[in-house]
RNA sequence: GCGCCUGUAGCUCAGUCGGAUAGAGCAACAGCCUUCUAAGCUGUGGGCCGCUGGUUCGAUUCCAGCCGGGCGCACCA
């Protein structure tokens, strides 16, 4: 309908050129807004005020000189035209348009609202990707949601994509991780051992370390009855504690119904030599050069704040160096996209990739970097206090645990990326009408519910609504049956807008306006009456009203439950 | 100090590629269940869109400066 109004306004311009009575422009972008009074028609457009500085005309002048050219050749489901206001041109639709777009729901089903904006191209999403040295906290959870959300929105537009974890399963941390539960498993042993200050204190390492203990005296060092140095189980430890850890992770979040085509290796991208040939590229470009005894990447020059390390004085890589790597990678697979999705406490970090990609000659467009703020847990009102150096952090399972995957995953995508969330685990739990979950879920339910009622009364709802035509949807002319449809006529628009922004939360939002719409006309009328004609139509808008609710929420990861 | 994000109703937030009288939920108050699920619906009140200036026919939206909040500013990960 949109592009139908867009495609007319534009051939008008046209027409107004050729006719000599608007000069030759730029065509420029057509915005259709809503008005805000149903009085002033369906959709309007400011379009003639936009004109009106280069046209050197009014606003006013311009528009009814438009609306004399579209009223020419009125397509048919235009009902008419107005200039209104200072200028603005409104449309009015015929009823018998929005039938056509409930027609066109009932065919299409689950793809209605799809589209082909990024056929043919391959995008690349990496997400969460955190350390494994502990269970995964509600923070990645919201990295985790917003990625798989993206991911299916992108998909619901066309694209191919492939979702990757990036595992930093070496360095100092790992080093750390290894320790610490070795120091864990010589305390099981009666060691009279302090826990230093630095080392991962959580629960979850001692677990790690009643196992480890079990699993030690396989090494052959045991069956020689020699004991083991402190170095060996700390190697023994850190690669039990990593297996261990990457396992806990992938669990939650297979719990959270996510599951990632690839775990990318740091560490094999240094025993392929990525990190070396990456370094190598810069250095070709005249980007790297020694200072203070560290090597340096000359990032400033593609607008980083400062040049950074790669090679430190002590010899070891940055991991900076591997993230180089990393990307170079990424770039080299050929994606035509790439997404990163990053905690707020990394935006640090985007500027130096950027410049990185950028000065080994690659297209930082290409690199899109999600920053999404960070969450702030409460219970009834009031912040829940987490510490990650103690160890005691709420994580994400524990949230799943409590209040469910769809009201956690509903939750983390509800707002704005960038903006920080709020999230209370009381109100995430409850059943009632503060909690949005509920509110649209249910309202898929509702439907479902009416169908059921249907079937009893012998209504075979399938039977029902195959084939139907325009004429049979006539009966749909309340007031909230227009809403509905024009409300779901939008929905197209509202994927294509959330997949290219890359805003998952206006699919949240549409969906309670559409769920409110849905309640409101529930209570207005009956579905099913003494009418068959009218039943059979109300029928046809509940399937339409269920498969566009169905559809929104598989784009969030959530389920539309039958009965609730 | 510098950088990124943010400031809209009492609270939580939509809206912002410049456009008509700025929206929703919650909270408050008043109503609605012999009828397809009341996890719902209806109504009322509630706003210098942080402040100041600039650009514009028009600014909550763009720009600059200030003020407040969050997060970063390592040869850490």
């Amino acid at each position: 309908m949109q592009d139908q109004l867009i495609s007319i306004l534009k051939t008008a311009l046209e027409k107004a050129v050729a006719e000599g009575q608007l000069k030759q422009q730029e065509s420029p972008s057509i915005i259709l807004d809503i008005p805000p009074q149903k009085e002033q028609g369906d959709y309007a457009t400011p379009l003639a005020f936009s004109l009106a500085k280069t046209q050197k005309q009014s606003p006013r002048h311009i528009a009814s000189l438009l609306v004399t050219l579209l009223n020419q050749s009125l397509p048919p489901f235009i009902e008419r035209i107005e200039v209104a206001g200072a200028g603005y041109i409104n449309f009015f639709i015929k009823q018998e348009a929005w039938r056509k777009t409930l027609l066109e729901i009932l065919n299409k089903r689950e793809v209605y609202g799809q589209s082909n904006l990024g056929v043919g191209k391959r995008v690349l999403i990496e997400f969460v990707s955190a350390n494994p040295t502990g269970p995964l906290h509600v923070a990645h959870g919201r990295a985790a949601a917003l990625g798989d959300a993206l991911t299916r929105l992108l998909r619901a537009v066309g694209f191919t994509v492939e979702q990757e974890y990036y595992l930093n399963d070496m360095g100092t941390q790992m080093t750390l991780l290894g320790q610490s539960t070795a120091l864990r498993y010589r305390k099981l042993l009666g060691e009279e051992i302090e826990l230093p200050a630095e080392a991962y204190q959580g629960s979850y390492i001692n677990d790690i370390a009643k196992e480890f203990k079990d699993k030690l005296p396989q090494l052959p060092q045991y069956s020689l009855g020699q004991n083991p140095s402190v170095a060996l189980i700390e190697e023994e430890a850190r690669k039990f504690s990593f297996t261990k850890i990457c396992s806990m992770i992938e669990a939650d979040l297979q719990m959270f119904g996510i599951h990632f085509d690839r775990w990318f290796s740091e560490a094999a991208l240094h025993k392929n030599k990525e990190v070396e040939q990456a370094i190598a590229l810069l250095r070709s470009k005249e980007m790297v050069y020694e200072a203070d005894g560290a090597t340096w990447v000359a990032t400033t020059r593609y607008g980083d704040d400062k040049d950074r390390v790669i090679l430190r004085q002590s010899g070891e890589m940055t991991y900076f160096a591997s993230d180089i790597a990393y990307h170079k990678n990424k770039f080299d697979r050929g994606y035509d996209r790439m997404i990163n999705i990053w905690g707020a406490d990394h935006h640090g970090y985007v500027a130096r990739v950027k410049a990185a990609v950028s000065a080994m000659g690659y297209s930082p467009q290409s690199l899109d970097i999600v920053i999404h703020q960070l969450v702030n847990l409460l219970r009834d009102g009031k912040p829940v206090r987490m510490s990650k150096r103690s160890g005691e952090f709420v994580t994400l399972r524990e949230v799943i645990e409590e209040v469910g995957v769809d009201a956690t995953r509903f939750f983390f995508l509800m707002r704005r990326s960038d903006t920080s969330l709020d999230f209370d685990l009381a109100l995430a739990k409850s059943t009632s009408d503060e909690n949005p979950v509920y509110y649209v879920q249910y309202a898929h339910a509702r439907i479902c519910s009416i169908f059921r009622v249907a079937a009893e009364q012998g209504l075979d709802i399938e039977n029902a609504v195959l084939g139907m035509t325009e004429v049979d949807l006539i009966p749909l002319t309340l007031p909230e049956e227009i809403d509905l449809l024009q409300k779901l006529s939008f929905y197209p628009d509202t994927i294509s807008e959330a997949a290219s922004r890359l805003e998952p939360h206006r699919i949240n939002v549409y969906l309670m306006e559409l769920a409110a719409l849905l309640h409101r006309y529930y209570f207005k009328a009956r579905i099913i009456t003494e009418d068959r004609v009218t039943t059979r139509a109300r029928l046809g808008l509940m399937m339409a009203v269920q498969i566009v609710l169905r559809s929104a929420l598989g784009l969030l990861g959530v389920t539309a439950p039958e009965k609730m």
